[in-house]
DNA sequence: TTCATTTAATGACTATCAGTCATTTTATAG
DNA sequence: CTATAAAATGACTGATAGTCATTAAATGAA
């Protein structure tokens, strides 16, 4: 009986069509300002049909959401591959995260809102532990190549990996999203590039964990 | 000719409640739960007149916002105050900034939701503005105690203060970011107290601007 | 005080949009 | 070919941000 397998993979297909025109339609019109009704026209679905895939249009937004965190863990996990010690796997790490910033801004975006965002229980059963299970992923990642760095002794061993990775997690969220939402503003205001802030964050931050470097300045 | 001018300070003042019961309102039903009869309500004025006073719904969280960064930045002043070095002050700050957060949680939320917000053109004119300009304002105060210390030589001299100032306040926001929306997370997967990595953090910061600290840990 | 004018306040009304559900269409099986 | 089940539809409902014609209050001149 192939017919019900065939009809799950069309259920499938379909919701991710629909997670597609979402995108396309969140991102160009705002997810406030973007309808259903809109999303429904891209779809080329009538809007009870997206009810049928999709309990509300938080749950569609959460969606992406899913698909921005676990195309994140994806960069993180490439960029562990091929790098010999810990410590390059931690800088590699925070490349990957600006460089994620770099090829999907938009998922970015949806990401770093959604952190803020409370979402309330029509986003569908477990939308919040979801979230954090693929966001514990990507900490299991950090956390695993600052192990390595400790043990192969590029990285320090006077710090706590677990609150480290913590904190790296923090401070470098914190730095790119400074630099995403206030880019603009720092590059008039300040006269500072941010992508060569984010360098010059990246280098401090590696110095500081080396092992070997004595000096450094964060 | 007083009656103008008590005229204007009437306008300011019912503003400000009408600020006073939107903190309550927003506050207790979340910002897109509550309605504008909500407010209102709680104000004891028509719906009409609260358009009277602000544009949208959204210019009445704006002013919120302003009000909570006003706060913010008195803060960052009040901790500088009465330090004597510029190490001090910066590490001051820092601990303002978690104690606002500590002191007014709602306000400290209200300040995340918004540096993630794109707000249209109905918020007012020059509302983007205006946020800047009180970030500013902040990066100001961080930015002046880091050159104090590197003059008192209490902060190390290496470190170009600007670039500094961006990225600790990038860094210290997402740390404080990251304790407060998944503190609890944090608390019962890894087992480890938020508000002791705050302080963790805080030592690390420290010693990583110090001069005469040689050995520090990030 | 009284009346005219300006300023402030009101709440019924409108437009928009998320979400529903009775009805229709399509696919499957006997 | 018919009956049943599954999928899709779009007109409809309820909620709510924002508007505006009307009413009320304050002011000042006579």
């Amino acid at each position: 009986m192939g017919i019900t397998e065939r009809r799950e993979r069309e259920k499938e297909q379909r919701r991710s069509d629909i997670i597609r025109a979402a995108e396309k339609v969140f991102f160009a019109r705002g997810f406030e300002t973007a309808t259903m009704d809109d999303l429904a026209a891209e779809a080329e679905l009538s809007k009870g049909t997206l009810y049928l895939y999709f309990k509300s249009k938080d749950e569609v937004y959460l969606a992406i959401v899913l698909k921005a965190m676990k195309l994140l863990r994806e960069y993180f996990e490439n960029a562990v591959t091929h790098k010999s010690s810990g410590l390059e796997k931690v800088r590699a790490i925070g490349e990957s995260y600006i460089q994620f910033h770099e090829d999907y801004p938009d998922h970015y975006k949806a990401l770093l809102f959604f952190s803020t965002l409370q979402m309330d229980e029509t986003s569908g059963p477990g939308a919040e532990l979801k979230a954090f299970v693929e966001n514990k992923d990507v900490m299991e990642v950090l956390y695993s190549a600052i192990i390595e760095g400790i043990k192969d002794e590029s990285i320090r061993s006077d710090i706590d990996p677990l609150k480290t990775a913590l904190i790296l997690w923090g401070q470098t969220s914190g730095v790119l999203q400074l630099m995403t939402l206030k880019g603009h503003a720092i590059g008039s205001h300040f006269k500072e590039d941010p992508k060569e802030l984010l360098n010059y964050f990246l280098d401090l931050m590696t110095r500081a964990l080396s092992k070997t470097e004595e000096k450094f300045l964060l």
